[in-house]
DNA sequence: GCATGATTGCACGTACCACGCAAGACTCTG
DNA sequence: CAGAGTCTTGCGTGGTACGTGCAATCATGC
């Protein structure tokens, strides 16, 4: 068409009715946007050329404004439109998590292809144990029992799965619940495999983490399971950051990453009782 | 990596292993499906292309399988791939936190004038137990003991908030805890005040909810706190949604939005033990 | 009142998508 | 064991949405 038609279409009419009004002043862009954001999260789904009628602009900036806020991790774009998107916002969980995300990942994924339909688990708090987790979303008829508000939040949508929480008080620092009602709780469960984690461990001295609380927790959880995994990418391995300890009695096995030296596995390897497995 | 590699690459060796071994039949369609939507649930997106590579069938036939799965309604297309799609089906919290959001937030910030430094209180679950919550973070001092999901997501990074969580089942739909774990917590715990929520209220039979785990819970909620508060938006007022109820015996208030009518409202002001609160 | 920055509409090339068609694979039946 | 029917897949075509550069317009601050 015209390629001079530069004529400014600003105060033309709008296309659909409304023919005496022209528009006084439509809506900022900082406005616009945030009613979107809200469009979206009520209604769950819109679609740009809607949007673009109804809010009076073009495809285009309503195009620009999804994905300022795709960017923003607001919302996701679909194929025409755009919808809510709670649980796809992974690179900021990620990047939080920090450290190791790819083997603490590896390690989750591979504890999860050990878990079996019927299976009843435990699942420590922890950001392993959260990509545990997340590797479980989809799967049914399978019982969860977990400490960890990651785990919890990953598996909130999960409707195959049947979540069951400790009680407890919510360490801030570590998203997990600990206290005598944690262990109140656990007195009435048992569990065909328990997953913990860890924030520094030795061959000897067991599970090394902040609190007694922690460990006292973590203790109980591992005689309340048949099978117990302790999950530890190899930064954790020989380390003792802290002086609370929870001893382990029984076989285990530890699940780190290929990362660990032959130095930091050879005491586990030493001990009968425990089976290494690196991801 | 193949250029305009056309030829068929049905004997193509698979990409992990099994070198020797070409590929005697791949994935059947059901098969594949099942594989992708349980890929999706986990990974929360994937990539047409990507899925195309390593399930070895063109993306056309992957695309076909998304739009399969899209109208089954397990997954939403995106632009060049899908996403998990579970709230924009399903007419769970997504779309009931929709409802009367502004109400609900003014209910929950007048709720949470009521809670003074130093008190302990009982948060059930439910939207408007989770505004409340909300308006709850940057405070101090305080005790906050909940059964609901929402609630635990506001205040999970509250560092001035003792946090407690009753144990017990996940209800997906309603975003809590129940069952009898939930209620042997409850019995080592009491609380200064007690906010509940509904699905619907009467006057006389008290608080509807769609399962006896949830009612049996809310009395037991209400029998430990001094206190109790039942915080309904209008909408609630009269409806009798479901027929598992939760009788209220003691004084109780109940607050709900300047919505409501007063034919709505009558009842409840003719009781002499409820006081009525509308914001 | 003027300059600067943000915002918007338009145009263009690219990528993705849906549909139809024909060949191949599998299953069921006689 | 053979043949027919059904399902599935790969490819081609037309259509649509997408992202971005560019120029004009609007809002904001001095």
């Amino acid at each position: 068409m015209g390629p001079a038609s530069s004529r400014t279409p600003r105060t033309t009419a709008a296309p659909a009715g409304a023919a005496g009004a022209e528009d006084p002043r439509r809506l900022r862009a900082p406005d616009r946007r945030a009613l979107i954001a809200r469009m979206i999260l009520t209604d769950g789904t819109v679609v740009v050329d809607e949007l673009a009628r109804s809010l009076d602009v073009t495809p285009s900036t309503i195009r620009r404004d999804l994905a300022l806020l795709t960017e923003q991790g607001t919302i996701a774009r679909t194929y025409g439109g755009a919808m809510s998107a709670s649980h796809t916002a992974e690179p900021t969980l990620g990047q939080r998590s920090g450290l190791a995300v790819a083997e603490k990942d590896r390690i989750g994924r591979w504890a999860a292809a050990r878990i079996a339909q019927g299976d009843t688990v435990i699942l420590d708090a922890g950001t392993t144990t959260g990509r545990l987790a997340h590797h479980l979303r989809g799967r049914t008829e399978l019982t969860v029992i977990t400490s960890g508000l990651t785990a919890l939040r990953e598996l909130a949508e999960a409707d195959g799965i049947e979540l069951i929480t400790l009680a407890g008080t919510l360490r801030h620092v570590s998203q997990g619940f600990v206290g005598p009602l944690a262990e109140l709780t656990l007195t009435r469960l048992t569990a065909d495999k328990v997953f913990l984690g860890a924030d520094g461990l030795d061959a000897i001295l067991g599970i090394c983490e902040a609190s007694l609380q922690q460990t006292a927790l973590k203790e109980l959880m591992a005689r309340r399971g048949g099978q117990v995994y302790v999950l530890a990418d190899s930064s954790k391995l020989g380390q003792s950051p802290f002086t609370a300890w929870a001893p382990l009695t029984g076989p285990w096995t530890l699940v780190t990453d290929s990362g660990a030296t032959d130095d930091q596995l050879a005491p586990f390897r030493a001990l009968p009782e425990v089976d290494v497995v690196t991801v």
